[in-house]
RNA sequence: GUGGGUGUAGCUCAGCUGGUGGUAGCACCUGGUUGUGGCCCAGGAGGUCGUGGGUUCAAGUCCCAUCACUCACCCCA
């Protein structure tokens, strides 16, 4: 039996791993615009930290974590809770009262593979530690939508609040007052979840669920003072640097930390798996952690779900790289000369390749084009007796002699002065 | 965890109601030019038809099991 990638865990092979290096590409350059900071934390933590911060009873905890259980450790599902776990860790605080921070890697989920669902996948992900403004969510938000822009991937960014501890409970009793009216309507899930998490109703895929919670109260209307003026602000945010967004009262996050704030880009191109990137405020996550008493927001994009749309939206040109120089050897005199030629081109800083299998100058020249190469120096034992070699330019197929005869090292150089 | 679909060459796939695995396309190698790429032409290499059982004179094809992949539910980025 070959051994296979495990379910869920995938290859990124040549061809597509371009489009993977342009979405970081673009992610790092628009974070750098807007001031935030790379951290990078480690890939396993204690299982404690995901328990505290995700939530005890969401699904992620009870049966999607890969888990060292002997050892008491668990390889990420987020990337929230690892980074404010080094927040903490650091007293980031103290150096800066404010902390833009992103980070880009794998995380691991053990769910049933799909479509733009992996067990491990890999985010982008960005917080800011330390800010209340409501301006800065909106600023969080233009940041996602930029990027997204800029990826030339068209989504639309739905908002919600959902509310503080001060104004959460009671809505959550009037939910479920209203539920419990309709309560043998739902499905099983549904009656479940009304018990656990009666928010989760509100975001039910099923269509019968869906058309009972039609009129369900809408939090965003039994918000508290403060989070009500939290959410006009953030929306008057969004209107002002002209990011466009709809409301969504049925949007709940299956993460029990966020607060107030919580929005989804959505897009209707990837079936099931609609989220491209997603986030929301969790004001009282890090002091719950051990931390500070400071606000955070943050969001996160998944990238297997950008470079899905990114190869749907365009035909995969496949740049892959070219190169300088390809340097053709004929005979075993030749390669004898050529081996130590291509080594000192590349320390010029050359992107230069040759030929190991003693293959005809035909088989080289098609390798030579494959690869890309703007030239491509020719020496057989003509060359070598003649002490001129063949510089060939491929785009204009013109040809020229150079000396070769004082050495490889001066050889590079004038190469590298040619190319 | 629950459903559905699909497993034939490195990739994309033909293969009808069982009767010798495809001149299929892409990719790869060689040749058409004693030492010159892309286009074209010719040739070549590459497969335990996912695996294991069963039915049959005969199974890629039918049946059962199993594994893998995939889509959806659930959940989420």
């Amino acid at each position: 039996m070959k051994i296979t990638a495990l379910n869920g865990f995938k290859d990124i092979v040549p061809g597509e791993v371009e489009l993977w290096q342009r979405v970081e590409t673009a992610a790092r350059a628009i974070f750098s615009r807007f001031n935030f900071s790379e951290i990078r934390m480690p890939i396993l933590e204690k299982t404690e930290l995901f328990a505290r911060s995700i939530g005890e009873t969401t699904d992620i905890v009870e049966k999607e974590m890969y888990t060292f259980v002997d050892k008491q450790i668990t390889m990420r599902p987020e990337a929230t809770a690892s980074l404010l776990r080094a927040y903490i860790q650091h007293g980031l605080h103290v150096q800066k009262p404010i902390q833009r921070l992103f980070t880009i890697g794998p995380m691991f989920r053990h769910e049933r593979p799909q479509k733009g669902r992996l067990r491990q996948f890999h985010q982008m992900d960005v917080e800011v530690i330390g800010a209340q403004n409501p301006r800065v969510d909106a600023e969080l938000m233009a940041m996602g939508a930029l990027l997204l822009e800029e990826l030339g991937v068209t989504v639309s960014l739905e908002l919600n609040s959902l509310g503080c501890p001060a104004c959460r409970p009671g809505f959550r009793e009037t939910l479920l007052a209203f539920i419990e009216d309709r309560y043998e309507a739902l499905c099983d899930d549904c009656k479940r979840r009304s018990n656990t998490n009666p928010l989760r109703v509100l975001d039910c895929k099923n269509p019968s669920c869906r058309a009972q919670v039609e009129e369900a109260p809408s939090i965003q209307e039994h918000l508290c003072g403060e989070c009500s003026d939290h959410f006009a602000v953030v929306q008057e945010g969004l209107q002002q640097l002209g990011v466009n967004y709809t409301l969504n009262k049925f949007m709940v996050r299956g993460l029990d930390y966020y607060t107030r704030t919580t929005f989804e880009f959505i897009t209707g191109d990837l079936g099931a798996q609609a989220a491209v990137g997603a986030g929301g405020r969790y004001d009282g996550l890090i002091e719950q952690l051990g931390g500070p008493k400071v606000p955070g927001i943050g969001f996160a994009l998944g990238m297997e779900r950008l470079v899905l749309l990114l190869q749907q939206q365009e035909e995969m040109e496949s740049a892959q790289g070219e190169i300088d120089i390809f340097v053709a050897g004929l005979g075993e005199a030749a390669s004898e000369f050529v081996f130590p030629l291509v080594h000192a081109l590349r320390r010029k800083g050359l992107r230069a390749a040759m030929d190991h299998e003693g293959r005809s100058l035909k088989s080289q020249m098609k390798q030579a084009n494959k690869a890309g190469a703007k030239r491509v120096l020719i020496i057989g034992d003509n060359e070598l007796e003649q002490g001129q070699a063949v510089l060939r330019d491929m785009q204009t197929q013109e040809q020229e002699e150079i000396p070769i005869a004082s050495g490889v090292d001066k050889l590079a150089g004038s190469l590298f002065a040619a190319c």
